[in-house]
DNA sequence: GGCGATCACCTACGGCCTATAGGTTGGGCC
DNA sequence: GGCCCAACCTATAGGCCGTAGGTGATCGCC
């Protein structure tokens, strides 16, 4: 049977997949080797270890990511653009868990300043533009959207809602609503 | 030398130890048995396997979150309890690094459903009291706070701010501060 | 005081994982 | 035609989980 040579992105990609179907947890390299039809060290021709793959992986995922925020703020502004902002997280977790999970890890350098991680802090402010928040404020703002709806995702994610009352779509909506208020009327006094 | 027979309590203890000192997936059976001075195979007499003594740990972690927030806000309300509230989060986490990760993780029922996790939702309802949040509100908020707040911490601690500008400490107080006005200016309309 | 049970630990083992070393094959290029 | 190299292979070492079954000391009990 004539196969296409694997390469890095191949096998990173079919990790990823892995990951969305068994848990980034599960992603292991006699795992993906398995699921390749390829024996385990056949792998390190393509990627240089395990850690490697994971970080791969992660960039993957934060590229995605950027992409879904970018198209889902397209031409949007102030409450319009922060629930895009946010739903573009939730689908992005809800549609692939695992990739999403991969991004809730220390990861490598070469991922931490990579482009995309600076496209999705770009994508941020300019959710915040659209708000009176004064510039020299953006920064602490965008940690504040990142820590509570990444929070919000990773609570949800693992359970911790299940066993109690309201359905986690209703506070969903608060919590937006919550952030949209807050922006809107930032507290610029220190 | 006259040691003490192993107890679960201890194993988990030194498990806890262990993920304070090198991370929590670094608790591992071997680990923990070498620091115990004893094979591997001994543990399974105290601890049924590697997911119950994880459990462990995170059970014994909420507990004792529990307790140094209840220490934190006794005595106090609106914002002094918040910033007590999160003041305790946050030194949690930064003493225990391991025992906090190990809440971040979807436990066991038996974590879930437990006298230490019923109470971390009293205390922060307790917050909530001094904030004009109506009573039916309160599941909400309760969802909004933990999540900034855990949000915050994880992203710090996976090093999500090491690269951009301003000192996370300065952003932890205005993000406090923001729950703060959140709270005191709730939206109450739909 | 001696006997048996029990408890807490042990060794031995199988299975899965990572990672390295080194062999084999087939296609492209001179 | 012969050489090289890329992409895969097998073999192997070491770590981890978890099970099975053995051993010695201690304790209750007669």
């Amino acid at each position: 049977m004539e196969r296409a040579p694997l390469t890095s992105a191949l096998v990173i990609a079919d990790a990823a997949a892995l990951a969305d179907e068994a848990g980034f947890e599960a992603v292991t390299l006699s795992a993906v080797a398995r699921r390749l039809g390829v024996q385990a060290p056949s792998l390190y021709s393509h990627v240089r270890d395990r850690e490697a793959l994971l970080n791969g992986v992660t960039a993957l995922a934060l590229a995605e990511l950027a992409a879904r925020i970018a198209a889902a703020i397209a031409g949007c502004a102030g409450r319009d653009a922060l629930q895009g902002y946010a739903a573009a997280h939730r689908t992005y977790a809800r549609e692939s868990p695992g990739r999403w999970q991969s991004l809730h890890r220390r990861a490598g350098d070469t991922v931490v300043s990579s482009d995309a991680a600076r496209q999705v802090v770009a994508l941020t402010r300019a959710v915040l533009r659209g708000y009176p928040v004064p510039e020299s404020e953006h920064a602490h703002a965008t940690r504040v959207l990142g820590s509570t709806i990444n929070g919000y995702l990773a609570l949800e994610n693992i359970g911790g809602f299940d066993h109690s009352e309201p359905s986690p779509e209703v506070s969903w909506h608060k919590t937006i609503a919550a952030l949209d208020a807050l922006l809107r009327a930032w507290p610029t006094d220190s």
